[in-house]
DNA sequence: TCTGGGGTCCTAGGACCC
DNA sequence: TCTGGGGTCCTAGGACCC
């Protein structure tokens, strides 16, 4: 039986939640960045920013350049996180079959509400009014409707913003023609070049490829790269909730040039170690495998991970381990960049109190810090010790399980 | 020329247990 | 004593997405 997906797209969402909230930023060219300097990179620009050719992922010099009166405005999450669990939640109320896709997209399944319209255009106007009178009129959003979700992803893509867009069934072929291999979700530069390599430079020659010899080159992938060509995606709608999808937390920093020392990225290691515990505690998770992440020189990003078998969400430990892993993975000369990414993730077990007085005296401590820099700012209270002070630090203790003896 | 920061999923090999 | 094979966990790295 055919099915009726939508695929629903946030318009440059973060520009835009900034300008229905602030009047003075409204019409004019605008992009939030992760920090308002010059360094960073543009997470979302406003669409009157993008008409100067600025758009998300470039350097925020050079969209400086290409639009001299560029204003930058730092990223608020919690903000964001707010308006992307209510979208959510909207979408909701018309179907279950609701998979989130990232912050600000979403596909949903309407195959069995669809009969109740005229059209699946018109519940399409339906939730985009919803969304409007949600959150107001600065914040839109655009719709692709197919049978699956590569096309409906592909069709919202094709008139933004505050579009609409339907790929039918006799149209597929025709679409497809027009596209390059990179406008599918899930074919990047990589998979592109190696298709390239093999002769294949088009959509629909991806479509008529001998599927053997795809899965020579691709393994398990070439069945799905075929199905792809041909426009075809039998992968169903899997309803999820924004929080159960969380598998990993993770913060990483690209370094300023006078912290590209291993010596100087140690702070910068003891805040990220911080701003992970944080976070694990304020979802109430702990972590069962730390990874500690470095970029050299030459861009080349290595990682090395730990599970040391113990739970934890004490950003102070979590520095700890880091140091741990940092010893085995050694630190290139020239650090450019450092990351913890905290995985194994469960929830805490909030009925059973840790044995030893000294953890518990921690929880309660690390509680209490939260709740002031949640009421007061963050960084009101922080920890003294640091990169030099090590000692200060819980110890990590003996590494005796497998994996950890390399 | 210059490339941020948040994630997910997959693979492949080794260790270990039964 | 020597043997097989399946399942699971762990780790490193790659590709991709927004």
């Amino acid at each position: 039986m055919s099915r009726t997906i939508f695929h629903v797209d946030m318009d440059s969402y973060f520009a835009s939640v900034e300008q229905q909230a602030n009047p003075n930023l409204r019409g004019k060219p605008i992009v939030v960045t992760g920090k308002p300097t010059i360094k960073s990179v543009v997470a979302a620009a406003s669409k009157e920013a993008k008409k100067c050719g600025v758009d998300s992922a470039m350097a925020t010099w050079k969209a400086r350049k290409k639009c001299p009166d560029l204003i930058l405005v730092p990223g608020d999450p919690d903000k964001y996180e707010w308006i992307t669990n209510n979208f959510f939640d909207i979408l909701r109320s018309y179907s279950p079959k609701l998979e989130p896709f990232g912050v600000d997209e979403a596909f949903l399944d309407v195959t069995a509400k669809i009969k109740e319209y005229r059209s699946p255009e018109s519940l399409v106007k339906r939730i985009k009014k919803d969304v409007e009178e949600k959150f107001g009129c600065w914040i839109t959003c655009s719709v692709g409707i197919a049978r699956n979700k590569l096309l409906a992803k592909l069709a919202s893509d094709m008139d933004k913003p505050d579009g609409i867009t339907r790929i039918r069934d006799n149209e597929v072929i025709e679409v497809l023609e027009d596209i390059s291999l990179t406008d599918i979700c899930g074919i990047g530069s990589r998979t592109e070049k190696r298709l390239n390599r093999l002769g294949v430079s088009s959509v629909p020659e991806l479509g008529d490829f001998p599927e053997k010899k795809l899965k020579e080159e691709f393994g398990v992938d070439g069945a799905r790269l075929k199905m792809m060509g041909q426009g075809k995606d039998p992968s169903p709608v899997l309803p999820a909730t924004y929080e159960e999808e969380v598998k990993s937390v993770g913060n990483s920093l690209t370094l300023p040039d006078y912290k590209r020392t291993p010596r100087k990225a140690l702070p910068v290691l003891f805040k990220l170690a911080q701003k992970v515990g944080y976070r694990l505690r304020k979802k109430g998770l702990m972590a069962g495998t730390l990874k500690l992440m470095v970029r050299d020189g030459e861009f080349n990003v290595k990682g090395k991970q730990l599970t040391p078998g113990r739970y934890v969400d004490d950003g102070n430990l979590i520095y700890s381990f880091a140091l741990e892993i940092k010893k085995r993975l050694g630190f290139p000369a020239t650090p450019t960049m450092v990351g913890i990414r905290a995985s194994k993730l469960r929830a805490k077990d909030s009925f059973s109190q840790p044995l030893l007085p000294d953890r518990r005296k921690r929880e309660e401590l690390l509680r209490v810090m939260d709740e002031i820099n949640e009421e007061y700012g963050k960084g009101t209270l922080y920890f003294a010790a640091q990169a030099g002070a090590e000692d200060l630090l819980p110890s990590v203790g003996e590494f005796k399980r497998p994996g950890d003896l390399n």
